[in-house]
DNA sequence: GTTATTGCAAACATTTTGCACCAGC
DNA sequence: GCTGGTGCAAAATGTTTGCAATAAC
């Protein structure tokens, strides 16, 4: 449903990127757009393969990171990057920064006390969370705002 | 500082878990509590492999893997696992079950709107943020509950 | 026509595994 | 002495890369 949408709505925001719209990007956004769940590139491809025989493995990774860096689709988990351990059980939240991915710790008494909405008690057990802000460390917001001073933010 | 504790209160968990105390295990836990940034598993292996020249990283693999199941330390990110991809781009947040990894959405007006700390304001430019809750869901919790009872909790 | 993107295969990084040897209890 | 843990090398997994062929603009 609303397929239609999907592909104008992807359409333009390409062209507003300068990205090229092509048959494997319109399949990976479509795919991603129709699910619920949260699939890895590998869902992703073997999803599509039937109908895109050609269609590569690589190419979806290349395309998820595409869109991921234009703001099109979030990634649930930096990977590509080693797990980190920490025998400091204190709660603590990220600041991650989306140019250069350096990740700050921040602690907070209050967004560590979060109250969680009445309806999750019986769905989820929660035992910890974390919170990732996304966003742009001081040194890539200000490289950023010198650009886009110059670009005259068409 | 506060060494002897850290080894003594080691020792005791690593009993109450019916764990053997070896010097590998020991090493591996003091050198992350006693550090702040959150190492991965070949930073630890690397600050160690000089003052123990025979511990292997496959060890150290091990070795924080035990510990986490252990409740020692936590993991960060999870790995082994792959990247997840979402295309909904409307605020929402993740309940994540550790034992099957399943993925659920949370949608919650008071979360999506949380106030941030003043002190972050000026040292990073937050565009959005996510709170990923870990625990089990409710399947998972139904038969960790159910093992518990068998197991009659030591 | 030019440039960006694809698909393949190969490389790479991280993590896990099998098994013989060794250390802790 | 028995059991569980370690170390090695090899495998498995997930992801990235180089490059020639191809499609988008």
């Amino acid at each position: 449903m609303r397929t239609k949408n999907i592909i104008d709505e992807f359409t333009e925001a390409c062209r507003e990127k300068g990205l090229s719209v092509t048959q494997q990007r319109l399949a990976v956004y479509q795919e991603l757009s129709a699910t619920e769940s949260h699939p890895t590139a590998e869902e992703v491809y073997e999803k599509l393969k039937t109908q895109y025989p050609t269609l590569s493995l690589a190419t979806v990774y290349k395309t998820l990171d595409t869109f991921e860096k234009n703001g099109f689709i979030s990634k649930t988990r930096a990977t590509g990057e080693s797990a980190r351990f920490d025998a400091n059980r204190m709660p603590h939240h990220h600041l991650i920064c989306r140019v250069c991915g350096k990740i700050e710790d921040l602690y907070d008494r209050a967004l560590s006390q979060l109250a969680l909405p009445d309806s999750v008690g019986s769905e989820f057990h929660v035992e910890e969370y974390q919170i990732d802000f996304r966003g742009l460390c001081r040194k890539c917001k200000k490289i950023n705002d010198e650009n886009h001073v110059k670009e005259e933010k068409v």
